[in-house]
DNA sequence: GACGTCTCTGTTAACGCTAACAACAATTGG
DNA sequence: CCAATTGTTGTTAGCGTTAACAGAGACGTC
């Protein structure tokens, strides 16, 4: 380990021209003579140089990293967005630091948001996706660029999120298009905006079609909630279409539906969220909401870096609007 | 952004004592009295002061990252991984800086490792899990701290990995107990090590019991191509139990299956590789080969850790054996 | 031909921290 | 009571980079 590699001034002497000079080619300057240019990219290349990314951190006063906080990166939405956050930041010459947490509360966050501060990230996204984080982020240092996905609408501060509103509402209005007297609603936790916003969605889909919205059916986004709710909706004989806050509950409804001898379409429908690869080959295949995460990704880090260039901590709003893929989870009701 | 945070010399002014003393109580120094110690932390509180990571890094020639390299974050088993990893570095203080690429080729890795370097992590996890990762790795500075993840077993390279082998040859003896002919394997891409690991342990159990392996069924991983497997499963009277590589290629199998009418565990049992957290809700409920991802980031942090204090460049390797989770999938064969 | 104006390059001074050494007091041993 | 040791603090010198300024030519303009 006690090897270091060479440093600007080892180029340089190679090259025979000073380290900044080295400094300039390496940050693209244009005042420089073409050939010197090439004999100081010939020297980089000999000598197998890297710059010390720290080095230049200490003295520009930001680190080409972006630290990202996130909870339950094991979650298909998370971690998909946290793949395409990682892609999209490498293209822009950034590296991505993931300060995962246990729980969203404010001690956590915190930590983890302290974590990145301490490296002099250059900014910060934070998935946060409940309630208790909001706190969390509004005692941060306010010269911090920073970006929350899917957090919380009501607060101040620069927001990019899948419209799960209008997501609902597709899914919601899909099921009445095809027939269906009512939707009920399988739910994720309460303490989610994503929840909150499906719920807010099933249920103006409803009231806009003059209809009162049945009973909630709360779950965890688990396959295990979703199959202890399918257990009571199978019982109820009025039940005809059922849209649940993600496709894991889905499979838990479905199987439930299936152990009770309820045929899906035939005697329920059934339409989730998130589109998770494996969607298609539920049994039946789901029909789902596709958010896209690579278009949000894109978006929270567009938003990033105008805040670190720009050096203003403007407080934007942005939404990408998720699109329905219709499967053979959906048919009209028997009479 | 303009404004800095407060930096160690104004903690040590507010304190009455020198810079250096303040470093002291920082890196937990014992030679310093206990009053001062106080006093130092007291200041600290009241600045907000955060040590700068940068700096520290640029002067001890490794700051407190570990870099990972890793394809495909978006699956199970890698975001599983990356989430334990990340929690277990953070309990040790490290931070983690994810380098996702999208293809596992040389060039790729390299890149992706360069710029690891560039930020002087103090080590690299390579999750590396197909053969043209291999090559890469060799070519790396040998005074890096490196750990592979899933990688070439036959590479002098320090590796940590889940046994594949006696998981599949567990999935398959556990087929056989139960009173089949049989198994029949629908496998992972080639090029994975894992899909290779899991072909050796169910050909391996196969040819213990004195059977010949029935032809290979080649996947990808994925629901769609095991539900093409699935569809020629189902047409051959014979099949009377099948392991899949993973649980979402046996998602895709259950499926085929239950298109053409034949029963999962009656006409024919199922296991799968993984235990997504859906597989306990598929139809039916999957048996499958749960690998403890915790277990593999733990050891291959520590692994880590050691070559990081140490200094040297061990050749360790360690393997975590999986546990088989018996579900509804299977049964006996009807005669 | 003197003078400003470019273009290119070098010199110097930070950035915030740790390591090495120096300095001084307090303690111990003879 | 002096020397040697120990505990506690301060001083200085970098780490490798960028920013700010300065200087040397080349060129055009009056």
């Amino acid at each position: 380990m006690a090897v270091h590699g060479p440093a600007m001034t080892d180029v340089a002497r190679l090259a025979g021209v000073s380290h900044q000079t080295v400094s300039r080619v390496l940050n693209g300057h244009p005042n420089v003579r073409e050939q010197t240019r090439l004999r100081v990219r010939a020297a980089i290349a000999e000598l197998g140089y890297r710059p010390n990314g720290a080095a230049r951190a200490l003295v520009t006063g930001r680190s080409q990293v972006i630290g990202v906080v996130a909870q339950n990166t094991t979650l298909y939405g998370p971690a998909s967005l946290l793949a395409a956050l990682e892609q999209t930041a490498a293209q822009e010459g950034f590296a991505v630091s993931v300060g995962s947490v246990r729980n969203l509360d404010h001690r956590s966050i915190s930590a983890a948001v302290e974590r990145h501060l301490s490296h002099r990230v250059a900014g910060i996204v934070v998935i946060a996706p409940v309630e208790s984080a909001g706190e969390a982020l509004e005692r941060l240092p306010k010269d911090v660029p920073l970006v929350t996905v899917d957090g919380d609408p009501s607060r101040p501060v620069p927001l990019v999120t899948v419209d799960q509103v209008a997501g609902a509402r597709a899914a919601t209005q899909h099921l009445l298009d095809a027939g269906h007297r009512t939707v009920w609603h399988v739910s994720g936790p309460s303490d989610w905006f994503d929840s909150v916003g499906r719920i807010d969605g099933w249920r103006e889909a409803l009231l806009a079609a003059g209809l009162v919205p049945p009973p909630l059916m709360p779950g965890d986004w688990s396959a295990s909630s979703g199959y202890r709710c399918g257990q009571m909706l199978a019982r109820m004989p009025e039940v005809t279409a059922v849209f649940t806050a993600n496709d894991h509950l889905a499979l838990g409804v479905l199987r439930a539906l299936h152990e009770f001898g309820r045929r899906v379409p035939d005697d329920i429908s059934v339409v989730g969220f998130d589109d998770v690869p494996e969607a298609a080959y539920f049994i039946p295949p789901l029909t789902t909401v596709r958010p896209d995460f690579d278009a949000v990704a894109r978006a929270s880090l567009q938003m990033l870096l105008a805040q670190i260039e720009s050096g203003t901590g403007g407080a934007l709003r942005q939404t990408v609007a998720p699109t329905l893929v219709s499967r053979e989870s959906v048919a009209p009701p028997r009479r």
